[in-house]
DNA sequence: CCTGAAATTGCTCAGCC
DNA sequence: GGCTGAGCAATTTCAGG
């Protein structure tokens, strides 16, 4: 499942998860590769899949939603479908890991107001019990994986 | 804090939460206006703080981490430097959120096996106890908030 | 993987609505 | 605020080596 990289694409790599949005013969440059050379291997990270995509992150408070909050969720049984009817239409909720250990789902939930989250949490909590925690701030920002 | 979006700047937000590395021109025609225009105001949404940056997403498997765990830490005291220093020396620790309740730091971590998890949890047990769910699979695609 | 040239495309900035 | 159009710069693409 793995895929083997060098230098030069983990260079690459790197790059795009720092700055998405410069062009391919920037990039190039950057990484002492020409153009064309450049192209190709990113068209190749992309296509073996290494590279999922490029996207803007945006800050949650400036666009509306400043609170924040983890929930975990013990979720009984087996039936994941509603839950995942939810997940398509609720754009708040971020992100959903399934996890091993007593609480089968984490989720990242973001909210206009704190009367919102309960909204959401209400609807959450047909499916389980919650554990919610707001979150006070992001002490990270955005970034991946670096060369292992 | 938050800035007033009306519904081109959220048009244009998520063209860019979706496909980051559009070019100005592409992203005005999906947006039903004139380049310059565009170009202005993707200039004012950066400037603005509103998009924080653009990021190629990697697939962590097949960059070299099959192993990705959720891990909340109980952490006594106010004295955060310390984990600050490591947060900013391990690449691993891909996301930190700061919460309230018991757990004070909710943590993403991407090891190269349970091996290296396991050094990584050592780490990370020195600033508190820990609580570590490894994650199954991720739910949702990466996506962005939408309009309120 | 590089170079070099051609073609396309995109970007910027007036001037104007 | 936005549009158009021109001029300019840049990137992309594709041979051939």
């Amino acid at each position: 499942m793995a895929v083997d990289l060098d230098d030069i694409d983990w260079a690459i790599i790197e790059q795009l998860q720092q700055e998405a949005r410069i062009s391919l013969s920037e990039l190039g440059r950057r990484v002492r590769l020409s153009a064309s050379a450049t192209t190709e291997r990113v068209r190749n990270l992309e296509s073996l899949g290494v590279i999922t995509g490029y996207h803007a992150v945006v800050d949650l408070t400036r666009v509306g939603y400043p609170v924040l909050a983890v929930v975990r969720l013990k979720y009984p049984g087996n039936r994941h479908q509603p839950l995942h009817r939810l997940l398509a239409e609720r754009r708040e909720i971020l992100e959903c890991l399934r996890t091993t250990g007593d609480d089968c789902y984490t989720l990242k939930v973001a909210a206009t107001s704190m009367a919102h989250l309960e909204v959401l949490m209400g609807e959450l909590a047909d499916f389980g019990s919650t554990t919610t925690s707001v979150v006070y701030s992001q002490t990270l920002p955005a970034r991946g994986p670096a060369r292992p």
